[in-house]
DNA sequence: CCGAGTTTGTTCTCGCAGTCACAAAGTCCG
DNA sequence: CGGACTTTGTGACTGCGAGAACAAACTCGG
């Protein structure tokens, strides 16, 4: 490793697990908020309980970082997040672009959560006529057709889809050809973009389709106690 | 199997693993799309694409539902549709109630595709007083104490919570007190619930994170290649 | 009725992820 | 200075999920 190359400081573990990088941004949260409450430092077992994580996977994840903690310690939280922010990278904001304002891209738009977490929203952008020059959130609504000038003049990577879903697949082509390599789509539509573009998806129905698996599951099983509460002895 | 309870209609196959539960609705909205364009039967390839999931996959998937194509065929839209909807459990509407009727939660109530998708809004809750009688999406704002007895009422076993992280848990403790068993969070908040409890986290700027972990990822190796085109040469 | 062609359902293999358990490494007190 | 105690970092094990490949089953044309 480290053949020669050495840009950057202190070059990391490479080749994070998906699975830790997702948890890594709870643990940067729970972090944060420790260090609100004027606490320096922390066990695993405690910044396990307030990720809702098992202690061992928090070890182990970080592990993949390198060995910020101190053994019959704990870890300092000041040093530990910066050691995840500098991960993530999210030391520096990171502008970002929403199209589509209606009911969710207002909301989105006046959301402060996003400035405080390393994100700033640069610009909005919509096809409608009648948004055009409307001030959500402090920005102006910008015309659709600006976008590549706009991505281009900031050095905007990140783009938030928040349109109907018929025209998701347009936008993205359009963020795509305009520069931008990583979206976030809240359109309940698949996306196709080239290799090297990452494509997050959220989507609320299907969060709740999965709950109401569950939920039916669950009534499924009562009903069955009732008829014969004594089948975990039959079956098993 | 089989054991002789025989409640409901034919039991499927029980133990749906999480991963295929998660891809059910996409199968279910891909399914739909086709029936919109009038398209009777698909393959598992062009079900796969609509999906954005490999074929293999997908008809492994579909095989824990049981055996509902043809060989040689296909599978029927609307027969499998139906039997995915009836797995999932939103054959029949499931009540929602939404806690916190800020930026996000207006959105959410103003949103149509709960309501064509087997959800149906029933009450809006705020703890503000300045939100009290208010109309949203043609529901009147009601007061966060009524949410024992609207949850009686109603029958709602799914609650969706979008306050501020730190009254999440109060309000998350609420609604099991209540008699919710599904939660749908919004606040960027580790919710501690009783067993039996379902919950499901969105998070925006997690999402976002993990989009910025790869984009720095991607700028590193970028300016990497720039450094020294024929590192790949040395290390392999 | 039969054979060619098509597509499902399933088996097998491999890799990733979660958990346990423990040695290594540090602190702190006597 | 040394030993008891605490907590990290990691190796081993297990189970789930993804994907390739193939046999079984069905259709359709002749
Ligand atoms: N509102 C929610 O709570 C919610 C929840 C989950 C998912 N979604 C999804 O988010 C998307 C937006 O939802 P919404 O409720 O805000 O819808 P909306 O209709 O209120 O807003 C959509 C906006 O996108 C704009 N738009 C349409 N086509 C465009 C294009 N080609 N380029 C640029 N802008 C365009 C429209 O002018 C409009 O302002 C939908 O796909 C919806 O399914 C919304
Ligand atoms: N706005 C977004 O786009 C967005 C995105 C991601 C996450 N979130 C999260 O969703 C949550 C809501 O965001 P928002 O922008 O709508 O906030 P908001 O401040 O606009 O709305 C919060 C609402 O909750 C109500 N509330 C507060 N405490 C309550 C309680 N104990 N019981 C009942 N109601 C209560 C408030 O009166 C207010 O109306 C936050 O946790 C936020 O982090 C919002």
């Amino acid at each position: 490793m480290n053949t020669g190359a050495g840009s950057s400081a202190q070059e990391p573990h490479r080749d994070i697990p998906e699975a830790t990088v997702a948890r890594l941004p709870v643990y940067l949260r729970a972090l944060t908020s420790l260090a609100d409450r004027n606490i320096a430092s922390c066990s695993s077992e405690e910044l396990a309980a307030a990720a809702g994580v098992n202690s061992a996977k928090l070890r182990k994840d970080l592990s993949y970082l390198g060995s910020y903690g101190t053994r019959g310690v704990g870890y300092d939280v000041d040093y530990l997040s910066y050691q995840i922010a500098r991960e993530i990278g999210v030391t520096h904001d990171w502008p970002v672009i929403i199209v589509g304002i209606g009911n969710l891209g207002q909301a989105l738009a006046n959301f402060s959560g996003f400035s405080s977490r390393g994100f700033r929203t640069v610009a909005l952008l919509d096809a409608a006529p009648q948004m055009q020059g409307r001030s959500v959130a402090g920005l102006e609504v910008r015309p659709f057709a600006d976008l590549a000038e706009i991505v281009a003049a900031e050095q905007v990577s990140i783009g938030v889809i928040s349109v109907p879903a018929p025209a998701a697949q347009d936008v993205a082509d359009a963020m795509v050809e305009a520069g931008i390599s990583s979206i976030l789509n809240f359109a309940p539509a698949v996306l196709n973009v080239p290799a090297g573009v990452d494509v997050r998806k959220v989507d609320l129905s299907i969060e709740l389709q999965i709950l109401a698996y569950h939920e039916s599951r669950k009534a499924a099983e009562a009903e069955e106690t009732v008829d014969n509460d004594s089948e975990e002895g039959i079956t098993a």
